[in-house]
DNA sequence: TTCGCTAACCAATGCGCTTTGGATGATTTG
DNA sequence: CAAATCATCCAAAGCGCATTGGTTAGCGAA
């Protein structure tokens, strides 16, 4: 059923159904009554593809995932984000779409959604540094949103960020007051910014009180449980008065792994080690524990989500409006998982 | 730059143009060069809405994933799922597209996605008992792959599943052979197939082996990290001889949450508690451990998604060919959590 | 009565592409 | 040498909608 067979039955034009399902004023509220109940009757939907072509919006947001090809991880936080963004979506009647651009064809790929016009605007995920997609889509012209950012200051375009320097600088002062004096500081991939904010607001904390930072215990990985696992066994295996007391992580997944080899070591967290983590909250990791378990620098990714992609309909309703950015903070919410330094 | 425009500048008509560019046979080898060589260099692509308005398919694939109100977790699996089937995607020159269909909508979404015409075919998740959206999209007409299945022997439409009977029942059997009697099993929720086809494969070698189950040690939850741990902690706080000493479990989650509980309580798998799980080889999980951590039944959900993809687009290119079914087994690996009972 | 105005409708065009059904000149065939 | 064939191109229609620019009838005002 098509607009045209629907007007037919109807016994009118094209123009006026097209008009009165729109709730344009040219047409009577008895025929506009009418149509949209002949609509719902014939179970009668717009071509997504003819409407879009006729209107120049598509009415579809992507969502653009780099994929490195010797490290394809899926980022665990990812599909978190997409529901909160989803939410977005639906209320405001676009759909999402999703590409993974494997490296190194970035360029040719965003070229291709621009010029074919399948989608309004996109979201970008996992900036690297000096990632080159921020003026490729300027340049392009297709509205965009930035989850994360690639430089310190960077105002003339849209982001949103969780202010990952301040709540590494807080969780580590946190470690500080306890009297943890060696803290490892398992970061994810550096070539990320959010992971290089991170270990800015780490460093800050360690030197605003001159606490020595141990080039040994500085990792930076992909934050899988392994990585947790091997690098946190590595390290107790050093002798008490040695090994680090205070344990930086961060993801959940990370802390996973680390807690495994805590375990394993006879060790307990909150008494020989102390561990503060970043929590995404991801719905299936969430405890409802009265104490949690892991002392957290908490921050909702399905909310960043659903704030990135209103901040991205803003922008697409209101193109003139200069861009914007969020930066959200975290909540650094005490668990059982610190306690004071008992290895001075 | 459309087409129109690019046939000016080459001083020929759209219609030679799109053919040159469509390898139509029409067009002799030298206008072709000349016009790809063009297209190229103007950076023309064509529009995808026009492309797919004419030609009626838009090369645009639905991924359909109920959401539960009350319940709303993102399965961790369903993005490695993505993983694979992007990438079969890609290679054919198809798009993504993502649906979050809040539950109780479930039928005017379906037919708002049919009758849009945005998607040449969707791959409908999380199937579950009775699922009435297997009639809906047959009724429809709507290309499908359902991942999972809905009942025991239908073949009227295609699927993709793992053998989760089979390798619940040879988890269990090993369990069994190793001498363990008194096992539990933390199951997902029952209302999904795939739970329901595993408690049967728990079943089955069970009763094969005429070993008594007790119903206090049968749970069906959303697989939680803080599921596997309330419940295994609350399990092992009986006394040895009472006690469960094989864990069933149903996902790599759950395990986390287990082996949180199992440590807490000063016990090691592998001695005092075997546990067997589900692995589905999530990326951000894998260990490179010679010997694999965790005892368990592997499938890549990756390569589900790829093959799963597959199938669709072969059912799109041929409608008429029948549906297929495609089992795929699992491989039982032999970790360290498992050893023989300690406890009979 | 005539004019202008408004409410309510419609015909026709265009979005950018594919595809059908020619048209044209060159080449081959009997 | 005329007829048939072929290679190569093009004009125009159509996909399903939104939108521009009418048209018509009915009304009150002058």
């Amino acid at each position: 059923m098509n607009l045209k067979q629907l007007a037919e039955n109807l016994g009118l034009s094209p123009t006026t159904v097209s008009r009165a399902l729109n709730d344009y004023p040219e047409v009577s509220e008895v025929t506009r009554r009418r149509v949209k109940k002949a609509a719902i009757q014939n179970n009668y939907r717009p071509n997504a593809k003819a409407m879009s072509l006729a209107t120049g919006r598509s009415m579809v947001i992507g969502h653009i995932l780099p994929l490195d090809a010797k490290n394809d991880i899926v980022n665990p936080i990812f599909s978190e984000f997409i529901v909160g963004a989803s939410q977005t979506y639906s209320e405001n009647g676009y759909q999402l779409m999703l590409s993974m651009v494997p490296e190194g064809t970035t360029n040719q790929a965003y070229r291709n959604i621009a010029s074919k016009g399948s989608m309004d605007g996109v979201i970008v995920h996992s900036p690297i540094n000096q990632d080159p997609r921020v003026n490729l889509l300027q340049e392009i012209g297709l509205p965009f949103v930035l989850h994360g950012r690639i430089s310190d200051e960077d105002k003339n375009y849209s982001w949103i960020d969780v202010n990952n320097k301040s709540a590494f600088e807080q969780a580590t002062q946190l470690l500080l007051d306890l009297g943890h004096q060696r803290i490892a500081f398992l970061n994810g991939e550096e070539q990320h910014h959010f992971a290089q904010r991170r270990r800015m607001g780490f460093k800050s904390a360690m030197q605003s009180t001159k606490t020595a930072i141990n080039p040994d215990f500085q990792f930076s990985e992909p934050m899988t449980e392994e990585y947790g696992y091997r690098v946190t066994k590595s390290l107790l295996s050093a002798p008490e008065k040695v090994r680090p007391s205070g344990l930086l992580l961060s993801s959940y997944v990370i802390a996973l792994g680390a807690r495994r080899a805590i375990h394993e070591a006879g060790l307990q967290m909150g008494k020989e080690v102390s561990v503060i983590i970043h929590d995404d909250e991801l719905s299936y990791f969430q405890n409802s524990e009265t104490v949690p378990q892991f002392t957290a620098t908490r921050s909702s990714v399905r909310d960043a989500g659903l704030q990135a992609a209103d901040m991205l309909l803003k922008i697409i309703k209101n193109p003139d409006a200069g861009p914007e950015q969020r930066l959200l903070e975290c909540r650094l919410t005490v668990g059982s998982s610190t306690g004071p330094c008992i290895s001075n």
